[in-house]
Parts: structure tokens; C-alpha cells; sequence
DNA sequence: CCGGAAATAGAACATACGTATGATTTAATC
DNA sequence: GATTAAATCATACGTATGTTCTATTTCCGG
């Protein structure tokens, strides 16, 4: 039952999610990885199929705590959850949960059209309906469709700060490692965003 | 055999772009870019020196007319520029100029770290210095680092609308195509973020 | 019309990759 | 302790890639 030396499998994951954030997916071979975890390279297709499975799975093990965790933060703000709680609950655990993990997550997600639908329609759909019910209350006069499009300009700029994060800091000094700070930033900005007044 | 072409290097840089585009650089070869130009595979190491430098050709075709346009919009708008009129400028061109190949192109380049550290380095560095110090006028009490973040949310806001807004559409059913509209919802909202009160 | 430079052609090279194979070792069950 | 299936290992295969090399062809000023 129990397989020896289980955690092969574990070690190729943590490998592969670690070189895939720092040098991307079609960078970083199989090679790369079994040379990582320590672990002989016919490893990765005896525990997983193929490289995209891999990769599949590698994305798989980070997406879902991720969204739960938003949901989660939002539901411990109470019933009444002010514009900077709804923000926060929808950008913090994104940009504070598996920093690397993330980066390579949102990146291959967002290069891969057909993936990227299959992952909206799956997973993001519920939790951008549960966040737009939750800024409606705050925002009563705001129209749906002005709603929307900030939520997904605060998705954004968000999306933009975790992926490109290491590239905005060696190109403009911006300091990511702050991580509350910057956070305490995009909901300040964002919120802010939300309270203008609608566009005619 | 062939007649001679003097539009070679031309008809690369265009195939190259369409390839790109669909299928992104690492999976787009040398041998799919010289079939689809119809031509011999070693014009691509003969007029550009490598696939890299092909790279940067290609996508340096599109960004700098972009970029040049951001910065006439930006002195188009006179000595003291609103911070609405700054936005604009810097949002509009991208906004406006190519749609598709545009799309194609920043979703390729954003998700190619090496890329896009490359095209950072050498086109984007100054213009967002010129467009830093625009802002530094109008909003004289906002702290450097504040406002290259919200800078940098700005344009992960754009990025995010221009890259996926054919998902946005289909999933969330936003409209993309009211270039107008959407451009003005966005100047709306970086604006009251960057009047937000700095975080401290 | 000619001669040298620029451009194109075909072919080969060296290499890195994902994957498959067959042998060997490990760990649990009897 | 033997059996057995899972897991690990060393190795090789086939392929695709970017690049380079050396002819050959085209272009254009004289």
C-alpha cells in the first residue's frame, strides 16, 4: 500500500513549483527539477504522466486554498464587511500564500488562453459573482457594469504586482517584499477607484 | 531558383509576429517563421543575428510607436497636464493602437519573463521617468514610491483589460469593444486611486 | 557587360529536450 | 525469509531546435 520513499513525489512538486517560478516552464527541464528534488529523471514519468501533467499539477496544488481562503476572509469579516475588508479579502491571500508558487501559478494561467478560460469558468466565476454581491452592499448606487470593470481593474493591478513583481523591482526599485505594505497600498488605491463616481 | 526578395526581412518580421502572436515565441521556431514568410532558413541568422534579437525586432516594431504616441499625448496636453489628462496618455495609445496585434503581443511578452525584462530595460524605463515626473506636479504630496505603485496598478489594470479582455467578455460579459467607454472608466478610477491619501 | 558586394540557398552540426526501456532495488505481506 | 509489486535507477532513443558553413545567385555601379 504505502510506497517506499513516498515523498518522491512531493519533492518533484516542490522542485518543479520553485524552478518554474524562477526561470518559467519552457526554461526549466525535467532535468532542472530531478536535479533539484534529488530524485533520477525517469521519476517524473513514473509519478506523473508527462511534463504538462506535471505542470497541471503543480498549478492544481496552489489554485483551490487560494480562492477558499478569499471566500474564507471575507465570510470572517462579518455580515456587514466594509469596501477596504471586501479588498483586502479578495487580494490578500493571492499576494500572500506562496509568494513563488503564485507567480508561476498566474503566469502560466494567464499565457495559456484555453487554460485560463477553463480556470475562470471553474473557479473564478463563483468567486467574482460572491465578491460583486458583497460590493453591491457597499456600493449601492454603483451600476453593475461600472462594478465589474473596477473589480477587474483591481484584479489587475493586483495580477500585475504578483507576476511582475520581481521584474518592477529590479527595473523601477519598487521594494515587493513589503508584502503588507503593498497590500495596505491596493486597497487604498483600489477603494478608492470604487468610491469615484460613475462614468457617464 | 527563387527570384530575390528584397522585402525579406520584412516578410520575417511579419510572420514572425503572426506566429508569436498564436502560439507564443518558445513554441513559434525559426523553421515554422521561415515557412509561413516563405523563405530559406538561414535569412533569419542573416538579417537578424539570432531568434532573440528577432524577438526584439518584432515586438520593438509595435512598442515604439505606442510608446512615442504616449509621450506626444502627454506634451499635446500642454505645460500642466491634468492628472486626468496624464492618465489618458498614458492608457489611451495602448488602448487604441492595434487591437489585436497588441493584444497578442503584450499577453506573449507578459508572459516571457526574459522578454519582458528585456523590453523593461530598454523602452520602458524612461518613458515611465517622464511620466513619474507629470505626476510629480499634480500631485505634489503623493511620496516617489506611492506613486510609482499606483502607477504600476494602473498599468496592471490596463494590461488586464487589453490581454484578457476577450475572457472578461465571454465569462463576465463586459464590453470590450466600447474602446471609448472603457478607456474613460479607467481614467476615472486610477485617478481617484492616485488622489487616495498615502498609506502609512 | 562585368565584377564585387549583398543576399539567398541547401545542408549539416551540435545540442538539449521529453520520453521510453529494461534492469535493479526497496518495502510490505504472507 | 520468500514473494511480489511498487519504486528507483542508468541509459538510450528519436526528434526538434538554433546556428553555422559553404556554394550559388542576384543586384547594381563602372
Amino acid at each position: 500500500m504505502t510506497a517506499p520513499r513516498s515523498d518522491t513525489k512531493t519533492r518533484i512538486l516542490d522542485a518543479a513549483e520553485k524552478l518554474f517560478g524562477e526561470k518559467g516552464f519552457d526554461a526549466t527541464s525535467l532535468r532542472d527539477i530531478t536535479a533539484e528534488a534529488d530524485v533520477n529523471l525517469a521519476a517524473v514519468n513514473y509519478h506523473f504522466q508527462s511534463k504538462d501533467s506535471l505542470i497541471d499539477a503543480a498549478i492544481l496544488r496552489r489554485a483551490a486554498p487560494v480562492n477558499t481562503a478569499r471566500m474564507a476572509r471575507l465570510e470572517a469579516a462579518g455580515p456587514h464587511p466594509t469596501l477596504e475588508q471586501i479588498i483586502e479579502a479578495f487580494i490578500g491571500p493571492v499576494l500572500e500564500l506562496h509568494e513563488e508558487a503564485m507567480e508561476m501559478m498566474m503566469t502560466r494561467v494567464f499565457s495559456a488562453p484555453d487554460v485560463m478560460q477553463r480556470v475562470f469558468r471553474d473557479h473564478m466565476s463563483i468567486l467574482v459573482r460572491r465578491f460583486m454581491d458583497a460590493l453591491a452592499v457597499v456600493l449601492p448606487d454603483l451600476p453593475e457594469a461600472e462594478r465589474m470593470w473596477r473589480l477587474q481593474f483591481t484584479a489587475g493591478a493586483m495580477a500585475h504586482a504578483v507576476t511582475r513583481g520581481r521584474i518592477l523591482q529590479e527595473t523601477f526599485g519598487l521594494d515587493v517584499k513589503g508584502r503588507g505594505l503593498m497590500i495596505a497600498r491596493l486597497v487604498k488605491f483600489a477603494a478608492a477607484g470604487f468610491r469615484a463616481p460613475e462614468v457617464h
